[in-house]
DNA sequence: CCCATTCTCTGACTAAAGTCAGAGAATGGT
DNA sequence: ACCATTCTCTGACTTTAGTCAGAGAATGGG
């Protein structure tokens, strides 16, 4: 990964003290407030199952658990009278957990305990402290999320792959003058966006699929960089800046020494991000009907001895 | 407290979700790497007993767990050499545990995994989300560990308000040009710092005495402040405008319309202090011999129906 | 319709984490 | 010298938090 420079001692050790200092201070506050009268699997998969309920086996990769003890924690909520488990209509093998009124009055417990645990944190300190802390903690948060996000190259007929080019689709069409229709535009032929002669990237936050990019490799020809998008959440994580730096690479990695991509005018947060990563305008290299700009960078290949 | 007002509802919402991000994010990979060959509770004491060795009954209270369960920890440990426990020479009831050449290897280990776990956080970032990362958590790190800080009322002659007051004149004595003996100054008789006339105030962290503060209340004057003063490693923490607020308040419950005090020109960051805090620069208003700036400020009495 | 696969559940375990009630050695104050 | 207190330890427990192997129902593709 071209990001995963090692980091210098004085940041790990910034990060260690703050590891210290959070896990301390929120994670005992943590246990003692949730952890009340029930053990914390029962809360955790509690609050999981949400208002309106979560198939079991959402519940399960969710909390990362075992089949078996999943199942034995929603017996026991269930004996509780807090939860009932039925099959699911549409697949009879899966099975759904729901709150009953009574765990719907639970998690309202659970949720108020939460408040109290951040009001706790707060309650010491005077506005403009609280005002800092706050923020501080929504960059840290921002920050850790971006840095849980997964790149991986799949098949771009992978699910995920289909979801992220639908909602890439669906997006065009909102946001472009003249909506957009895909046969019109210069589709890549799924053969060129897989080996060996391109590839296609997923962006995973959590399992979810949130972002994708693929790159063309065609043979002799520079590199060119197709549908890259990222899902509303899961912007302004630097995702978009990652792809590229990614993509680079691995352009650089199949030889090519430069990299190209065209796009809509209307799109201008990706314009702002080519350029500033240093992308440089240039005359149609194609003629794909809803593009308004082509861009290109010359990049490094690969090292050499 | 003066600073206890209830956050908003936005402010509890960022707090949880930071919650929820850095227990998932810290707290799952903090057993990963910690837990890997060794149950957490022993890697904890481990880590716990330290370079130079703790009191069993110290590890104990860090820890917050039981004695019969501390005292297995340590058997364990001692089995696999990697702990001594021997009596105290000062006290033979008292233990003390110290890590043997295979313990200080052993958390040398330890160590490194936690390197490693910090290094894991900020691996997939670029440089300047690195950047924004490291010093949002030293924020945090900085503002949580101030909201751990407690202020307490206490007698004078209590072991942590001696500790402080010794604390206070060594320092006086480094950094004022004529040095300082307690002997020449204004010291308040001890009565005059405990109820009724007084009271004096110690801030704690993680139990260990960080600062102090005295509040003179003589009939039918104006209250003055004397004798604070923070810990070197325990400033930047907002600590001193806390003590200005807390003994406000106090001395507006007293009845008291008028805070007063003097200072000496080296305590350059207290003079600062006092004038942000809303004091006004004031006629000597006593001889005190090592003082240079007399400040007062008018204060709300306590609220009236 | 058959068969491989998916999903959940149960039974039978294990390890970790902790609690509780004393026992026995040291100590400090009187 | 005596006695209450402090400190650590041991034995006998419990609860939590899992793991693992397989059984049985439902589904989907050929």
């Amino acid at each position: 990964m071209v990001h995963g420079r090692a980091a210098d001692a004085a940041q790990i050790d910034q990060v260690r003290r703050f590891n210290r200092t959070v896990t301390e201070r929120v994670g005992v506050l943590h246990d003692h407030y949730l952890g009340r009268d029930r053990p914390i699997g029962e809360a955790r998969l509690l609050w999981e199952i949400g208002e309106r309920g979560q198939d079991v086996r959402r519940l399960r990769e969710r909390l990362g658990l075992d089949s078996g003890y999943v199942s034995r924690l929603l017996r026991s909520l269930e004996a509780e009278g807090l939860v009932s488990v039925e099959p699911q209509p549409r697949d009879r093998r899966v099975r759904t957990a729901r709150l009953t009124a009574a765990g719907r009055a639970e998690r309202a417990v659970l949720d108020g305990r939460s408040n109290e645990l951040a009001g706790s944190l707060l309650a010491p300190l005077n506005a403009a402290q609280r005002d800092r802390l706050v923020a501080a903690m929504a960059e840290v948060d921002r920050l850790l999320t971006a840095a849980t996000v997964t790149l991986d190259a799949v098949d771009p007929d992978h699910p995920d792959a289909r979801h992220c080019l639908r909602s890439y689709s669906a997006e065009l069409q909102k946001r472009f003058e003249t909506g957009f229709d895909a046969a019109l535009s210069l589709l890549p032929d799924p053969g060129e966006l897989r080996p060996p002669h391109g590839l296609f990237l997923v962006a995973r936050l959590h399992g979810e699929p949130v972002g994708c990019a693929g790159l063309k490799l065609p043979p002799g020809a520079p590199a060119e960089i197709k549908r890259m998008w990222v899902a509303p959440h899961a912007r302004r994580l630097g995702l978009g800046r990652r792809f590229l730096a990614e993509l680079e690479e691995r352009a650089a990695r199949h030889g090519r020494d430069v990299l190209r991509l065209d796009t809509n005018k209307a799109l201008d947060a990706a314009l702002g991000l080519y350029r500033s990563f240093g992308f440089q305008e240039v005359a149609a290299f194609n003629d794909e009907p809803y593009a308004h700009h082509w861009f290109e960078k010359r990049i490094t290949g690969p090292l050499q001895e």
